[in-house]
DNA sequence: TATTTTTTTTAGATTAGCCTAAAAATTTAT
DNA sequence: ATAAATTTTTAGGCTAATCTAAAAAAAATA
């Protein structure tokens, strides 16, 4: 079992080097997120490379091993389902939710990461939009954005919903959206985010920008 | 800021001095609770003595200034909030949710469990009957009684519910019983523990052990 | 390429939280 | 009331996680 600073560490790593698209992460890099001194990252680089999480090379910089990528992916998973349900569940604002879902990341318990997640009904992304892992560490990024993010005049088709409380799927039954229906965005209001739609090539409708953000679209 | 080890240690005097009504804790018992060796326990009470949250006397024992017992309500609070969800929304059993309270009871921010307890109705009490003290510190003990623990042929009024779930309070609708209703118990099953309850002195009905269990009465 | 600058590591120290073994105080029993 | 038993404390040690200052290696520059 790790403690959570070496959870931090595995997280950290494992998102510098996605950010940074490089082959390894440096000393300073590492230290400069952690608000850590370097000293103490290279002593801990050290120990979780002593337990095979990280591939580190002195002056040159660690990677993941495949068991320390898991791991790291298995606290991101944590952290974002947390925000989730802070922001659907207890009303956080999001840019208010991540210093909790720090500490919630946290807690051990593979029963309450399962739980959680059906309880949100296997959210795919999170409040920021940045993508949850499955539990086999599965990213769905891939064709699926969210409407927000989709361009004027082109052609998709509703693929699935973030958000599928109850109330949202009543809302999407009520303006009559149905899974798999074509979508075309024909306007993006400045003013308040919101986008007017067409459903079909029959239905016109303007739906805010949350509804808008809960809908996840692909190109046909 | 306390130390998770700290905040526990306040928690587990709170909950002795409350067990054993007695003025002070020992040594040895603490170390029972905490399986802590009994040296250990004698340093932490020195350093919470010092941060003046323990009143400690060598070789006679230890109990709480108000700034400690005030912390360590603060405490059990989170921790009976944590354990309702858990049992409520994410459908853990009472026997399965303690563990993982006990982690998630550390966690720090205060609107958190503001928005957690709203989030939950503002119950009165955890999965396992226990009072949950409210933002200011107080227990709601008093009076109330569930309905489970209510004797047989002696006359109540409903005075709340515990789960203040849509679903349950559709259910007391579905079933005619409202705030205020006297109830009566006429019979408790032995096999399913279900009570049977004259309402108004009019309706008779059987309702299960968790309806019960979710029923507030006072006595009249 | 030699020198300077920057980055990284090593060395040594500190605090929190734990332990065991030995000593001291208190309580119990004869 | 003394001796024995029990409880509690003290003393000394260990690990994890942090730090600063000094040394070493790598990178940049002239």
């Amino acid at each position: 079992m790790l403690t959570a600073v070496e959870e931090n560490y595995l997280k950290y790593i494992f998102q510098l080097l996605d950010d940074l698209d490089t082959e390894t992460v440096k000393t300073n890099d590492l230290a400069y997120k952690l608000e850590h001194s370097p000293a103490t990252v290279t002593d801990m680089l050290k120990k979780l490379s002593d337990k095979k999480l990280v591939q580190y090379k002195k002056y040159y910089g660690a990677s993941l091993t495949k068991v320390g990528r898991q791991t790291a992916i298995k606290v991101l998973r944590k952290h974002r389902l947390w925000e989730t349900f802070l922001v659907r569940n207890l009303k956080f604002t999001w840019d208010k939710v991540h210093e909790i879902a720090e500490q919630l990341e946290h807690v051990q318990s593979d029963e309450l990461v399962e739980r959680l997640d059906e309880f949100l009904g296997f959210p795919k992304f999170d409040p920021h939009g940045d993508p949850i892992p499955d539990k086999h560490g599965y990213f769905h990024f891939a064709q699926q954005i969210a409407l927000t993010d989709a361009k004027l005049k082109e052609n998709y088709i509703l693929a699935g919903v973030n958000d599928a409380s109850t109330a949202f799927l009543v809302y999407l039954n009520k303006i009559k959206i149905q899974l798999n229906d074509k979508i075309r965005i024909i306007e993006k209001e400045e003013f308040d985010d919101s986008v007017t739609i067409v459903v079909n090539d029959r239905k016109t409708i303007t739906i805010s920008h949350s509804a808008a953000g809960n809908m996840w679209v692909k190109k046909v």
